[in-house]
DNA sequence: ATTATCTATAGATCTATAGATAATGC
DNA sequence: ATTATCTATAGATCTATAGATAATGC
């Protein structure tokens, strides 16, 4: 498949070769397993998309899982810091009163621009994540990539939120991930819910609506759940 | 291994044998597939859980496919109905002025109750349910057992919200479900983020938290999107 | 002379089926 | 006499490795 493109020219180079076969391994595994998972995608599948021999897999990743792995990192690395940089800008910027709203949007919408604008690798590393977030292989990674800009995040927030108990902010923050990760697995269930109304693809359309739905969802959260609530309660009884 | 319990009298009738052993296949595999999904689980791995031969799958359930699916539906069809009452007893009880946290209670609450009231086997139907949203698989399941109680909950959330565009409901809905979707699939990684003021497994906390969130993120959400805003956007311009 | 890629193959595992055995049913 | 369960096995597929071949490298 990829050999018939015919427009592609053989790299010169071993290194040159060497680097342009691991990015189509890549490419293809970051394709198949965001649509499959681990289990649902076997090295003959990768190595078919590719057009090369499955003991080529095990050349240069070993094994699937390190395949895998390996295809989740390349990117994860790059947004992960992309967004922790957003977010320290942010921070900077807003000074003494960073709002909820604005460090939603440079955590959500900084994401979200790589995977609107960024090419269709982009688009299939997004599937992934979402893949890898919802499995249970996945755990370790999602912690591994992600666990610092997270908690930049709920840092940001926390100042945002001045009278919020932290469980909040991270209650909050569960439920802002996993709509975003349910945008990001793509399934095409609202487009038929929606009967076309929204498409599951439709990255900007969230944007526009995703950080300011959860800003309001969090500030009403600390509102119905202020600092020493639990004890007021308690009083009250 | 349930053969070894020793306390479990074998049924007497065939008819109970069959429903027996029927039962303690589906709880395996709605254990195995709710953590693994379709592809990380054999039927081998299920028949090893039971205690029975593989064949034994092959019996009941023809194939791997049909055994997934008679899982799913097991519970699936239980808990739609349930909700689908509870949102049609609540537009009778609310009359002409529904609001959006009532039916985002019916909604998601009467969910969650099963869940957390339920037993073992719905807390493990949760987390398949989560599995099955998330993959590719799983797209005809989700649509068939769950479209008509989705649609119930917009068709409430349209008449607690007049001036809405049906658009911006339907994003909104996609917000609520990503993040229902994605506490039910327990991954644990909150409880690790916060360092486990918050716990992946406590329904009861987000049952306190999910529906007023989610009502306050769809209010706004409208607020910002008022019928007719393309259109006086345009005239904006 | 090194390295990228392929051929051949071992060994494990998986799904599925045919037919045997051991229970219950009347 | 029927049905629940097991044994045996075919056929497919998968991961992984060893060793051959065909390129680039100096």
């Amino acid at each position: 498949m990829a050999k018939s493109g015919g427009k592609e020219q053989r790299p010169r180079t071993k290194a040159e070769q060497r680097a342009a076969t691991l990015e189509q391994i890549l490419d293809a595994a970051e394709l198949l397993f965001s649509r499959h998972g681990l289990n649902g995608v076997t090295l003959r599948d990768v190595a078919r998309k590719v057009g090369v021999h499955t003991s080529l897999m095990h050349y240069y990743f070993v094994d699937k899982r390190q395949l895998f792995e390996a295809a989740f990192a390349r990117r994860a690395g790059i947004t992960s810091n992309r967004r922790m940089e957003a977010l320290e800008r942010y921070e900077r910027e807003a000074g003494d009163s960073p709002t909820v709203v604005g460090a939603l949007r440079a955590f959500l919408d900084t994401d979200l621009d790589l995977y609107i604008s960024g090419g269709a690798g982009w688009k299939n590393f997004a599937a992934f994540v979402s893949q890898v977030s919802n499995s249970s292989e996945g755990a370790a990674m999602m912690d591994l990539y992600f666990d610092p800009v997270v908690l930049k995040l709920i840092s940001v927030l926390r100042k945002a939120l001045p009278g919020c108990p932290d469980r909040e902010i991270f209650w909050g923050y569960h439920f802002v991930t996993g709509a975003l990760m349910h945008t990001l697995g793509n399934t095409g269930r609202i487009d038929r819910l929606s009967g076309g109304l929204c498409k599951s693809d439709d990255l900007a359309a969230v944007k526009e609506r995703l950080a300011s739905f959860m800003a309001a969802g969090l500030t009403a959260l600390c509102a119905a759940h202020p600092k020493n609530s639990r004890a007021r309660k308690r009083l009250a009884l």
